[in-house]
DNA sequence: TTTAATTCCTATCGGAATAGTAGGATTTAA
DNA sequence: TTAAATCCTACTATTCCGATAGGAATTAAA
């Protein structure tokens, strides 16, 4: 049960993007050597972003990637679902898959896994990009402090 | 994001031996065929369940397997542990895993991924095999009744 | 007009995990 | 002695994951 480093890489992403509002559009490069992620992997994580209407991008020299929305309207859950396509802890809890389970709606086991989905997906959908970069903020603000 | 099937065909099993407490031991073969499980397959998945103490075998002519205690003490985490070992969205929330994460303990992704594992875990630990088991009955007499 | 920097598209690859099969050793009741 | 069961170990085919690679398309700037 795990979820692919493609999310944590997204994720890493976006947050780059919200605490570098200053240098947009943001080069795949840069979010890559800040974040130490292949650039050539990034990439392909970027287009999964843009097909989902996360980020927008500027082709060309100086071009790059936008947010296409603000921080706060962008959660986890989005991005998860934007990378691995729907959240699904097993078979039988996908969208169309109603074919396989022999106990059809009756089954117990399923209502478990739905559970499952369920919580999963509120706690993505409560961790929006604003909130983990105020956060992060504040942690760093404190460690400033410290020194 | 998947839980593997063999988490599925163990809480299966577990169900189908709580529910067949007059065959004691039960045998792999009459779970399988009963379930319409692999039965090769199924017997890996009862001796990691037998390796957790989940269960308990018998060997021989007319061995089998045994539930090692109450169906109210044996939840889904359980199971799906000693299935898959220990529940980890992201490789940071592993138990032994402050090895790679460049921010160490002030992450604020690894703290959503944490969160996720305590929402999964919280459902999974509810789930006991009594509960799924009376609600089964339930489903079925209700369908006897209709009938 | 050229050049360099960027995104975009598609293919490939090695390794690991998944789901399942297989052979046969061991144990034990009948 | 035999048959029925668990037990142990290896193998296999397929898929997924993380990553690399080549080069096309686009565009700002020199």
């Amino acid at each position: 049960m795990r979820f692919s480093v493609k999310s944590e890489y997204a994720i890493t992403a976006l947050l780059d993007m919200a605490t570098h509002t200053d240098k947009w559009p943001v080069h795949v490069r840069a979010i890559a050597s800040r974040q130490a992620i292949p650039v050539r992997f990034l990439e392909q994580v970027m287009a999964s972003l843009k097909k989902a209407g996360i980020v927008e991008s500027i082709r060309g020299a100086q071009g790059g990637y936008v947010l296409s929305r603000d921080p706060h309207a962008i959660n986890v859950a989005q991005i998860v679902e934007a990378i691995e396509g729907p959240i699904t802890p097993m078979d039988c809890t996908a969208e169309a898959a109603e074919y396989r389970c022999l106990q059809m709606k009756g089954c117990v086991v399923k209502e478990v896994w739905e559970d499952v989905k369920r919580a999963i997906i509120d706690v993505l959908n409560k961790a929006t990009i604003e909130d983990m970069c105020r956060k992060k903020g504040e942690k760093e603000n404190a460690v400033m402090y410290h020194i």
